[in-house]
Order: structure tokens, then sequence, then C-alpha cells
DNA sequence: AATTTATTAGTACATTTGGACTAAATTACG
DNA sequence: CGTAATTTAGTCCAAATGTACTAATAAATT
């Protein structure tokens, strides 16, 4: 991508942080950086398609983590890897997560891919629950759809921590660390005698 | 409060709640109910202010739950009542956990003053925990300040289970009992068997 | 009844915004 | 070198919004 795309992407990315997309308007970007309105038109016609590219920058992002962790062959391990890495990211683009149901209610087909994500996303945790019930680091469920629950309980504390982070915390960006630990603590009560080993160890390794 | 304020509070709510607050303007609310817009800015100067007396609303209906549950001396109990009253009142005034990092954003002292009632709401879960610790329906902490990680991690699905719903459910009306559901099994790893038992029995009752 | 106060509506204005259109400048390339 | 495509900037317009101001009407008070 050609370098004033680039730019115009990431000064609207600081923008959304900084003041919610709502209130960010195509002209105050292209004044920040120094180029005319009608010129940022030219390489993207509207905020949505701003809002499309940066969610596929996120995307890319995301990619590449699992790309990271498919390496990993301590399940546990890949989980609390890409849950540092990923929150660093939600935290890097939060404006999304920020004002993800307005974007959503203005971008329907980004509305729809969100909802196929999200299936992939939570297939993802089922196989790796299982994998680790399988490995013992889990236990088995003692109710039914009880994982079902946990993996439902999680999507809405990785969606909007960082939303709740903003309200709560003085210094946000200081405690992605604080919701990453928080966000792992919820599988803790689910683990075997060996799986919490497991978890406490690694607590300590990524400093958590 | 005469009833012109309440018709303009009410229209405001179903307009924000149907559109997002950002997208409402004064002039449109005055609009829907057939006045002048300065007519409504007689009554309520500036958006803002609308949304301070809405909160209001809130804050007198979360009152009303404490009242009626201060009764009640199942603790257990308690928090279902208090949690599904509470999520149809967040439901009914979604918009404002929907725009609720915008809302604040622009209204410093509403978003002082929800720090305030965060710190009061912390205080009631642990409150309401110790004492089912002491009723033997929970268990003890395992790790120390499991008790507190988890008033943390329920206060983020109960801040934004309705935001999560609007994305991801086809009627989010209707998924308000299963958001309930799942916001209350959040303590169901804590429970002892005893405990247990009451909770399976509540579910039935309350019939999620 | 007279006067004050509360309520409602109308108008005017400055600002912001997205969008369309044109034209100039730069770059690519045959 | 010259032509076409790409990139950039400037201008104009219509719609929406908040805000201020004025005037009219209704209600309350003396």
């Amino acid at each position: 991508m050609e370098n004033i795309k680039l730019k115009i992407l990431d000064q609207a990315k600081k923008l959304f942080n900084d003041k919610g997309v709502s209130n960010v308007s195509i002209r105050e970007i292209a004044r920040e950086i120094g180029i005319s309105h009608s010129n940022l038109i030219y390489h993207f016609k509207d905020k949505n398609l701003l809002l499309t590219h940066l969610h596929q920058q996120i995307l890319d992002a995301a990619v590449e983590i699992n790309r990271e962790i498919s390496k990993e062959e301590n399940t546990l391990k890949s989980v609390f890897i890409s849950t540092v890495k990923g929150f660093k990211i939600i935290y890097d683009f939060r404006f999304f997560m920020i004002d993800f149901n307005s974007i959503l209610l203005e971008n329907k087909e980004l509305h729809q891919q969100i909802k196929e994500i999200e299936a992939f996303r939570y297939n993802l945790y089922e196989v790796k629950i299982a994998k680790m019930i399988d490995e013992e680091i889990f236990r088995n469920e003692v109710y039914k759809n009880e994982y079902a629950d946990l993996i439902s309980q999680i999507r809405i504390f990785s969606d909007y921590w960082v939303s709740s982070s903003q309200v709560y915390e003085q210094y946000p960006q200081s405690s992605i660390k604080k919701y990453a630990r928080l966000f792992l603590c919820h599988f803790r009560p689910f683990l075997t005698p060996k799986g919490h080993k497991m978890f406490i160890q690694l607590l300590s390794e990524f400093e958590l």
C-alpha cells in the first residue's frame, strides 16, 4: 500500500482512538496530515471504507498471531501467547471495540463479517479446550454445556475489556496486562491440579 | 415531573435506543413529539442534560431493586432477583451501555458519578459473596483475591452484555434471560455442593 | 383585573459536514 | 518526448445542527 494511504489510516486510527469514531470527520483527518479533504476522499471515499481497511489491519494481525502459536505445542501456553498479543492489538485499535456497535450499525458487510469471525473464534476455543481436557489440563464438564457458557462469557470480556478500562482505569495503557490476567483467570476454576501448576508457572513467565 | 418532560425523556430514550445517542439530535426528538426544538431546549438545555436525567431514572430503578431484595433472606436468591430485574432495566436503557464510553467522554460529572457507583457495586458483591461463603453456599478462595477477580470479571459482563447481544443476537430482547443465566453461571464453579443444588433450583424457579 | 412568570414557537445565523465538480500537478510509460 | 493515468488541491453546494434572540400564548399570583 502506498505511503500516503498508510499515513491516512494511521492518522485516522490515532484520531479515532483519541476522540471516538463519530467525533472525527474526514476533513479533520485530512487537516491533521496536511492534505485536502478531497484528496483523502480520492483515496478512501468515506469513513466506512477507512474503517473497513483498519479492520483488515486487525484481522491481519490476528492471523499473524494464529500463525505464530500454531508452532507452540504447549496448548495452555499458546492461549497465554495469543491473549497477551491479542490484547495489545485490541488496545492499539481500541476505537474499534469502543465504538463497536455504532460502527457495525452503519456497515452491514462488516457486521456480517464480524459474525463469521465470531463463529470461527468460538470454534477455536472449543478445539483448544477439548484438547486441554484430553491433556488433563482442564477437567471434564460437571454440567452440560459448561464450556459453551464459558466461551460465551469470555467472548464478552475480550470484546469489551478495553472499553471498561477506558472508563475505570486512570492509565488504560498500563492496565493491558491486568486485563489479560483477568481474562486468563476465567479458565482457572476449570483447571486440574496439573493444569493449575502450569497456569501459575505461565503467569510468572508472562509477568502477569 | 411534568408530563411534557417525561414525554421528552421517553422519546429521547426510544430514539437513543434505536439509533444511538450520537445519531439523534435535539431537533429530531422535538420533531417526533411535535414540539419546537426551542421548546425542548427550554426544558433541557442540551443532550447532556437529557442523558443525566435518563441516568437518574436508571439509578432510581436500581435503588428500587436494592430495596426489594433487602427483604429477601436467601442471599443467592437475592442475587438472582437483582440480576433478572437489573438486566431488564439495562435492556430498557440499553443506549446507555452501548454508548457508555462516548457519553462519559462528554460528561465528566457523570463519569465521576459512575466511578463512585462502581465502587459501591463492588462492595455489594464483596459483602454478598462473603455472606454466602459463611452460609457454605460458596467455597473458600483457593488462591488470593480469587473473588476480587471474579467481581471484576462480572462487572464487565454486566456492563456490556447488552452491547454484545445487539451485535450477535437476532432478537436481542428475547435474549435477556439467556444473558442473565450466562451472568449467573459465572458463580457456578465457586458453589459448594449445597450451593449448587440451590442454584439449579433457582434456575428453574426463574425459568432460566 | 393586572401583572408577572412559565411555556411554546418562529426565525435567523454561523458552523460543520459530506459530496460533486473542476483543474492543476505529478507520475508512469509507450 | 509526449500522452494518459494517477494524485492532489480548490471551490461550491445542500443539509443538518446548535445556539441566540424575539414574540406570542398560557398559567399563576397578587
